[in-house]
DNA sequence: ACCTGAACACCGTTCAAGT
DNA sequence: ACCTGAACACCGTTCAAGT
């Protein structure tokens, strides 16, 4: 067989990702197979293998797609508010939004983990930290006084927060799962958190 | 072959559960087989079957005497707190002790899910709910005025965002996995939750 | 009655061989 | 150079057949 070049090798990846994307937003990862995707593509397994490293690099793209598609829905949420509140609140509506909309890709981001020895590699690392640097900079006017150690602890504690609630409902572990019930938990937690805070400030 | 009845059917299960718990500390949920069960208690892969529905129900069983540790050791920091407050946050502490110390099995709880169709059975969601009332009973003081409904909300929304930092601790998407460092973030959730709640109910 | 072992339909991954 | 296809070592699940 071996047909001539018919796609370059990105053209491979970037089927093979588009695919693999599919296939779990149908099935989820359980239901994801290097055959599967190679089947839907119209190559055999091992061509993936020329592209990818093995499965677990495959997905790691996947999921920095789902990163980056939810890094813009959050950023674009930032723009319909006024205050650090508001955006936080956004912010956190965008995130739970994404997870009501995309259940299964969004779960294979955590779902995923590489084999004991495997690092997660810096490029997909530094996604999630601009993930909690956006929080970060919507905090920042509300605790100007404090350490840069603390401001990371305060934008740590809700995004993690706000993660929780949403994984939680979106995984069908609460007897919540619509997205405007979420919001309501989601929305409970930051504008308390965030007064707890206010008082807590003020009282130094 | 066909050996006579050496074991019970309830002991070839509580075998089965053992060799299981084993394996998940060891090499995670990924690390798990039937076949490997079967290896480790001297029967063949056909005998898990005629002991349990399939791998997912075994899974699950083993998931039920997680939570049930889990649940024993939350119940157990209650003797030493005297407010609702600090009740809370031993519990917080509790829970992320837990984590940390049986990582790969309490994380299989959250990882594992079940085929499309499938639902979890009534047992299983009981022991899960019965988390939830132990955080609702220590709040209910605190929230004498509120509905039902208002403290179920509130119970949530704080047991929730505990799971969300300990979640995305133990599973190193944070930069922080030693205990110490993540009860930083569960206190400061707690307090400051707590903190705003009480702001806002004297607003009222 | 209790358990086996072989079978079936799947996996991920590799790599000599074909064009 | 590019890709195949067969092989290897694994899966979960079933069920006729053995004792």
């Amino acid at each position: 067989m071996a047909r001539r070049s018919e796609h370059s090798k990105e053209q491979i990846r970037e089927m093979a990702l588009a695919a693999a994307e599919d296939i779990v937003e149908a099935d989820g990862l359980a239901g994801l197979s290097a055959r599967k995707i190679a089947k839907q593509i119209g190559y055999t397994v091992g061509t993936l293998y020329l592209v990818f490293r093995n499965l677990d690099d495959l997905v790691l793209h996947v999921n920095a797609r789902t990163l980056d598609a939810l890094f813009a829905k959050i950023q674009d949420s930032l723009h319909k508010c006024r205050t650090p509140r508001t955006c936080v609140l956004a912010m956190g509506r965008a995130y739970v939004d994404f997870a009501t909309e995309n259940p299964k890709r969004w779960n294979m981001v955590f779902e995923h983990q590489l084999a004991e020895g495997e690092e997660v590699p810096y490029w997909f690392a530094d996604k999630v930290n601009m993930m909690f640097q956006l929080v970060q900079l919507q905090l920042t006017p509300l605790l100007e006084s404090q350490t840069e150690k603390k401001i990371d602890l305060v934008s740590k504690t809700i995004w993690c927060g706000v993660h929780g609630i949403c994984s939680l409902a979106v995984t069908g572990k609460l007897d919540i799962s619509d997205a405007e019930s979420i919001h309501v938990l989601t929305d409970s937690l930051i504008n308390n958190y965030l007064a707890g805070m206010a008082t807590t400030l003020k009282g130094e």
